[in-house]
DNA sequence: CCTAACTTGTGAAGTTGTTCACAATTTAAA
DNA sequence: TTTAAATTGTGAACAACTTCACAAGTTAGG
């Protein structure tokens, strides 16, 4: 939990704003000049209240009766979750899921640069993804600190991810997404997100497997 | 949210619980024939009551004083998770993403089969991924049906998302995991989830840009 | 300039999710 | 067999999150 003067900002409201920023570039793109929270809460599948609170967190962006301006709240809302700067992000395992995050194209539109890529294969040791070489692991904590790497991208396989994350907060770098299916530790001033596809499957198998009673319970 | 025999169920619990199930294996492996609710919630951070709290809600596992039995606790979450069969999945596009998830050994693993791939690329179709042959996806309705799909994967640009999805409602199936970066609507007996790695990054942009607040506010 | 229609921002109320606290039960040791 | 230590299961208390409801401000039309 964050704190911004003095309020507590969860998870959820910074998920939130994230959709909003999205959703404001649609409507930029359809020409809407300002939009009521009760425009995005539809479009969202939420209510109105929540669209106000959650901006009410940062400060006074719309204007009663009218709304808000979709272009300087589009513009608002990237600075508060901080994407409207560039970051240099390392990438370390380029098998199946590192190769398709390189080609990510909504990275690269976001301002997230993959500066870096590490293996620890030597067959890879040296190829290039996209432009980028591929450095051997042994010299990931020297080379992140070179480079300012400031986001590290971690997907390794689960029995490596532990040892790569903890080289990563040695090197000083505070936020960490994972895409290893392991439990992973760092410390409480580090960031660390976890994707896992195979957790996400079983969201829908309990639903699949549970939904029968909600109808009959 | 859930209902079982009148409890609701909430994701973060259904979260949980695919937590517990891995951890469970690693103790399997360890050799432990029980466990307590303080042990499983020292490993994910969590506390005793939440752990013996989520587990209530689907019946009485433990053994006052002695604790949980790893290997049967094991089974029974797989039960409510609904990972003890099989499931038939397709995958729709087969660019970056949709090659690492056929790809994906945790997959095959849990038992997710992917037994269709479908694209929209002439180039791509009739091409074979991992043993699996690539179709049309015009054809993706009447397939679905055909070969009793239960849970379909989308990996399609965010354009053309939408319209996979109303195809996939259309034939029937309830469980869909996107990764596309749009909002996708679906109706409510459909389960959604959605996954956009984008947003994940941002997550850890807005806690690098504010955790400075977090200590001197 | 006045009024009607809107819409924000926010304290308060309501709802959902987490933690507490303890009776009930089991094990192991004396 | 008794007692001490451990641990579950759960109602109640607490905390976090969401929604309500309305005062305050803005716009547009007459």
């Amino acid at each position: 939990m964050v704190r911004i003067t003095g309020k507590r900002i969860s998870e959820s409201t910074i998920h939130r704003l994230s959709l909003y920023y999205r959703l404001l570039k649609v409507l930029q793109d359809e020409g809407y000049e300002t939009v009521s929270s009760k425009d995005l809460a539809d479009r969202e599948k939420l209510t109105p209240a929540q669209v106000r609170k959650d901006l009410s967190f940062f400060g006074q962006f719309g204007t009663r009766g009218l709304g808000y301006p979709v272009t300087e709240l589009r513009q608002q809302i990237a600075e508060i979750i901080g994407i409207n700067k560039k970051w240099n992000v390392a990438l370390v395992g380029i098998g199946n899921v590192g190769s398709a995050l390189v080609s990510y194209k909504e990275f690269q539109k976001q301002g997230f640069h993959i500066k870096l890529i590490f293996d620890n294969d030597q067959r890879k040791i040296g190829s290039f993804h996209k432009g980028i070489e591929v450095h051997d692991v042994v010299n990931l904590r020297q080379m992140l600190n070179k480079y300012n790497i400031e986001i590290v991208i971690v997907a390794v396989p689960g029995a490596a991810a532990q040892g790569v994350v903890n080289e990563v907060v040695a090197a000083g770098v505070n936020a960490i997404l994972s895409f290893a299916p392991t439990n992973l530790r760092v410390p409480s001033h580090v960031t660390l997100r976890s994707e896992n596809m195979a957790i996400e499957m079983e969201h829908l198998t309990f639903h699949l497997t549970n939904e029968n009673l909600y109808y009959t319970a």
